[in-house]
DNA sequence: TGAAATGTTGGGGCG
DNA sequence: ACGCCCCAACATTTC
């Protein structure tokens, strides 16, 4: 009799509880990812996953556990390789989206039925989203409390190391990973994601270790300026769970304890982990506000229709530079400075006028960290619909964004060529500069680079009236 | 983890 | 010398 522990978006070794508990049940263990069509994840979220497997697989090897791979429908895969593999059972770490609930509660009662042992096990949360709640015995619906209410329970039991080695069950068949294409060919526009990123198990430990010896010293303030790369970028591992918050968590407290002038930035750096447990543990408590506002008022908000300004916007031409520089780092990266998301979304929700739902989609599509509870939740806080979230008439201003937090516009520059020798005087706001300073700097106005798509100051007059209808009703 | 509008204060120019 | 006005600079309110 074997176990089945059934990979999903824990792809590790290290303090993965479910597959420690195959391992200690002493039976061999079959380690298995299913790519099921029906969950597919999205573009740059599939070009992750290919490395992420790829890490895997060869650590599993290197434990004596091959991991095997299938394509289908999660209940048809499990059922059928419990049949060739003799397991008595399936393991694995608990995920907290509607879609993933719903198939694993309906895979845990399929597996039952047949006298399989189906084992569920906490590996994505500090916390489990039922563990926390208000005195009244009800879910925290503003972050602060949460936060305080979860860092109380710490610490949340040390990390569990990898398993030594691993008996296998031998001969099972396994898909080529090839043959899934989840790295795009032609065109391949993830051409460039190798440059800045490494999926796996290992790079995720590396780039934990390398931010705790540098950038979290002054995390607090640095982590606003997209142009420092102050930030951990550790969200694309956490999503797949090449890392769990627990290891993260147990890392950053010994490094502030061993180095005491950390500790300011360990703690801001932990409580936007905290923002990552606060978005999990909303969509479970609310899983409506995976697609539907959280807040029921805003149900029924006047979006506008506006395809050919949602193409500008993705294509980063909208003539703000700072909304245009963070959608061309997407579009090249697969990824984009927190900062700049919330500049770049508000201004897709409350200057364009459209859906949220629009924009978390190619979020979702072009993020490699695309991870659906930080997303909508996320998008949410921007667009005033969700928990604790920003009020809607709290608009940003892309240009005052851009001088505040990239103040010499180096971010743009490195993003935006076509404006890269323009100075700085004008550069977050290149429709106000001269012609002399154009012509020094190459741009043609309507031609290198668009003019902006709507008046900042008209369009935030239009949002606060679209938010007075909305209120009247 | 806002920005803009409006209100208040106080120094200085000027008749 | 005095009052008036202007307007930064800052504070508060409103969206």
């Amino acid at each position: 009799m074997s176990i089945i522990v059934w990979f999903r978006q824990d792809l590790r070794l290290a303090d993965n509880p479910a597959l420690a508990a195959a391992a200690a049940s002493g039976k061999p263990v079959v380690p298995l990812y299913i790519l099921d069509p029906d969950m597919m994840p999205g573009g740059a979220s599939r070009w992750w996953l290919h490395g992420s497997l790829d890490a895997l697989a060869r650590d599993l090897r290197a434990l004596g556990a091959p991991l095997v791979l299938r394509r289908g429908s999660a209940r048809d895969v499990l059922h059928e390789l419990a049949r060739e593999a003799g397991a008595s059972g399936v393991f694995w770490n608990r995920c907290y989206e509607p879609d993933a609930i719903a198939r694993d509660r309906a895979i845990e009662k399929s597996l039952a039925s047949q006298g399989l042992d189906a084992a569920s096990f906490k590996g994505a949360l500090l916390r489990e989203p039922w563990e926390i709640s208000t005195a009244a015995g009800m879910p925290y619906k503003v972050f602060t409390p949460f936060w305080r209410a979860l860092a109380a329970q710490a610490p949340f039991g040390a990390p569990l190391p990898a398993p030594g080695s691993l008996r296998a069950v031998p001969g099972l068949a396994t898909d080529d990973p090839a043959s899934w294409r989840l790295r795009p060919s032609r065109p391949d526009w993830a051409a460039a994601f190798g440059d800045v990123w490494l999926p796996g198990e290992r790079a995720a430990r590396l780039r934990l270790a390398a931010f705790l010896d540098g950038s979290v010293r002054d995390y607090g303030e640095a982590r606003n300026m997209p142009a420092r790369e102050a930030t951990s970028r550790l969200s694309p591992h956490l999503h797949w769970g090449e890392i769990s918050p627990r290891q993260i968590w147990f890392a950053a407290q010994a490094r502030a304890g061993e180095q005491p002038a950390l500790a300011a930035g360990v703690e801001s750096f932990l409580r936007e982990l905290g923002w990552r447990e606060f978005s999990h543990y909303l969509i479970c408590h609310w899983p409506h506000m995976v697609d539907r506002a959280w807040k029921p008022a805003y149900g029924n908000f006047p979006w506008r229709r506006d395809e050919s300004a949602f193409r500008l916007w993705t294509k980063g031409l909208t003539g703000y530079p700072i909304v245009d520089a963070g959608m061309r780092e997407l579009w090249r990266t697969g990824y984009m400075h927190n900062r700049v998301r919330m500049i770049s979304a508000s201004f897709l929700v409350k200057d364009l006028l459209i859906d949220w739902r629009e924009g978390a989609a190619w979020f979702e599509d072009t993020l490699v960290d695309a991870d659906l509870a930080c997303n909508r939740a996320g998008w949410q806080w921007v667009a005033g619909s969700g928990a604790d979230a920003a009020p809607f008439f709290r608009i940003f201003n892309p240009v005052l964004q851009g001088e505040k937090f990239d103040a010499d516009g180096a971010y743009l520059r490195r993003h935006l060529p076509e404006l890269a020798r323009l100075d700085t005087r004008f550069i977050h706001r290149p429709w106000e500069a001269p012609p002399a300073a154009l012509d020094a700097a190459g741009i043609v106005p309507g031609k290198t680079y668009p003019l902006p798509i709507v008046d900042h100051a008209a369009a935030r007059a239009r949002a606060l009236a679209a938010l007075a209808k909305v209120q009247r009703r």
